[in-house]
DNA sequence: CTGTTAGCGCATTCAA
DNA sequence: TTGAATGCGCTAACAG
């Protein structure tokens, strides 16, 4: 004998329909949002379930409706504090709607992708899809989402051509980090690229290129180098723009795992950040607080921008509003990992590998 | 007019028992474990579930049979790394044995807490719920578990009594991390600690005093101050251990994020980890690996213990084995935040506001 | 504006 | 060992 859960006897629709001396059809018309019920009618049966704590049924719900209300977050391999904010805020709005949220990992390459896809579909039906990057831009998910005409919204989509999301200017934002920089006295900085599956990758990469126009430092292609989003790509790069026979005085990573990547290699080296080196991120991850010098980023609001591509996506579902692309803004985040470039660039930086040990590591906050 | 997510014609039970020649009942009998079936019936029903992509339709099974296919993750408010990892190993079981996960964030306080239990049960009718610290342990939740009859499984709880789960032995994990210590010399030895809610508090504050008897060191309660397992307690704790007037050359976070915290203490007072400090953490979350230096630890392996809560869980409620306990084993982790005791241990560190810029940062990987 | 009637797809008594 | 009939609780045409 299995255990079952829950003792059948509750609240039905019906219950609340003798209670209101009404049909349940009207119950119906109240719960969702049908026209045709006259306004005290409606008043009166929503304080009746209030009274009498219904809830309805979501198995008879999905089962009659052909609507499961599950929205389904789908997503690749994004860093996960990346992943956890942006669940959290879709959990909050789900949750807020009546909805219920599952998760929808998806595996690598076209097969699995189409396999995972078709899973989700069979098995949960969502309603709705929200995708995450680079997962938005992916030619075989948004083909089974239009296959399966199933909505969805997007967050920081490379097009925003026909989405619905919310979507940020990591282009302005970069510019502004950037800026910051410059106005630090650093002409040689250098740029560790995101995995070029993303949107931000470009628009960072773009930023970077405006900033540096409009300060009249030349792009010099040696100062980019790919990366992919993690620490391991600020290892990389971090020692291949170190490594070079003229260095930058400042590195501005893709995001914070491999800015944290980078100031490992500063460390490694005996190089003091900022005081050597000038580091900073992107996204505002709890790890720019973390490490040590704590990091100058952007604040991204990821979880918030969760929150809007779902809100975003159910009003489009509900059919009431279109549904829309959604821009939020970012912030600067003054740390402790910038600062002004160093006095005398010497030649000592291109002998990375013989560590100075004259440099001693300053501390912060005397 | 909505839109809809799906073409309502899928192949259902009934297209299954056409194509077997059996009625659906016999479909159903194979589909649920149930016994009286032919095992020449059965296989063959199998096999043409198979061929025709036969997927039950969860709203009518759930409808139908009460039964909700659900399995629900409560949490509080732990480490977000912590909880992303637990979750993963949860789906990762849910989907391996065709249940569907629902996350359920538990807010502060008795009335929220019982609130958002009776929420859940209301909307989303788990089968089962597996339980993270300090939720393991709370009466609140427990009780509306219990009054629901609802089973579930805990993640290293506090009482193990009449249990199901999975768990650790910290207290051992901790003692073999303090044995470390000791054979590199270290005598004052610190310890901050975690949320006392947790069991994990308590198993590795025993572990630590463990370790020092068998050292033969004298526990000193001075070295010992509390925290909340998160970043701001090794702050706060770093630095009034530090402040001591003879103070540790080592100190054991009693977890990573704490230890960050530890390490920037140390870097904000010119202490260099570990050639004048020696830190420890435990958990080897991924900061452990991204600060800089990185984190000597306890390795938990816990997406694996989501993992096997869930599946013990699940075997529960099926009824077949009646659910166990289950062990899993830690490993140490040695990194780069410890080293040997200082040989000089001078007076200088008592006054470690005035910081000593005489300190240089030693490279490591020369 | 409101009520009546018929399923949605499956599990489940009770017979056979 | 199998099958036919009944209903889970709700939504959706179609009448009134």
């Amino acid at each position: 004998m299995t255990s079952r859960s829950r003792a059948a006897t509750r609240v039905r629709i019906e219950d609340v329909a003798a209670a209101a001396g009404v049909s349940i059809k009207t119950i119906s018309r109240v719960l969702n949002r049908e026209p045709n019920v006259r306004e005290a009618t409606r008043r009166r049966v929503e304080e009746i379930c209030a009274r009498l704590e219904y809830q309805p049924n979501r198995f008879a719900r999905g089962l009659a409706g052909q609507r499961s209300y599950v929205v389904a977050l789908v997503y690749n391999n994004p860093s996960l504090n990346y992943l956890m904010e942006v669940q959290g805020g879709v959990l909050e709005a789900c949750h807020a709607q009546h909805y219920n949220l599952v998760l929808a990992p998806i595996g690598d390459g076209k097969a699995r992708t189409a396999a995972d896809m078709r899973g989700l579909f069979e098995h949960s039906r969502p309603d709705g899809v929200v995708l995450i990057p680079p997962l938005t831009d992916n030619a075989t998910v948004i083909a089974h989402l239009r296959d399966n005409a199933v909505p969805f919204a997007c967050i920081a989509p490379r097009s925003t051509r026909e989405r619905i999301g919310v979507r940020m200017d990591d282009r302005a934002a970069v510019h502004g980090l950037i800026a910051h920089l410059v106005g630090l006295g650093h002409r040689r900085i250098g740029h560790i690229m995101g995995a070029a599956s993303h949107g931000a990758c470009h628009w960072r990469h773009a930023g970077y290129r405006d900033a540096l126009g409009q300060a009249g430092i030349e792009y010099d292609p040696e100062l980019v180098v790919p990366g992919e989003f993690v620490f391991e790509s600020g290892i990389r790069g971090g020692k291949r723009l170190l490594d070079l026979p003229s260095p930058p005085t400042a590195i501005f990573a893709a995001n914070d795992d491999t800015a944290a990547g980078v100031i490992r290699v500063a460390g490694e080296r005996g190089l003091s950040v900022p005081r050597d080196l000038s580091v900073c991120g992107f996204d505002d991850t709890p790890i720019a607080r973390h490490i040590y010098p704590a990091l100058t980023t952007v604040r991204q609001p990821t979880a918030e921008m969760g929150r809007i591509a779902t809100l975003e996506l159910l009003q489009h579902i509900r059919g009431a509003e279109p549904g829309r692309m959604v821009e939020v803004t970012h912030a600067l985040v003054l740390r402790e990992s910038t600062g002004p470039v160093p006095p005398a660039r010497s030649t000592q930086a291109r002998i990375a590998g013989a560590v100075s040990r004259s440099r001693t590591r300053e501390p912060r906050r005397p």
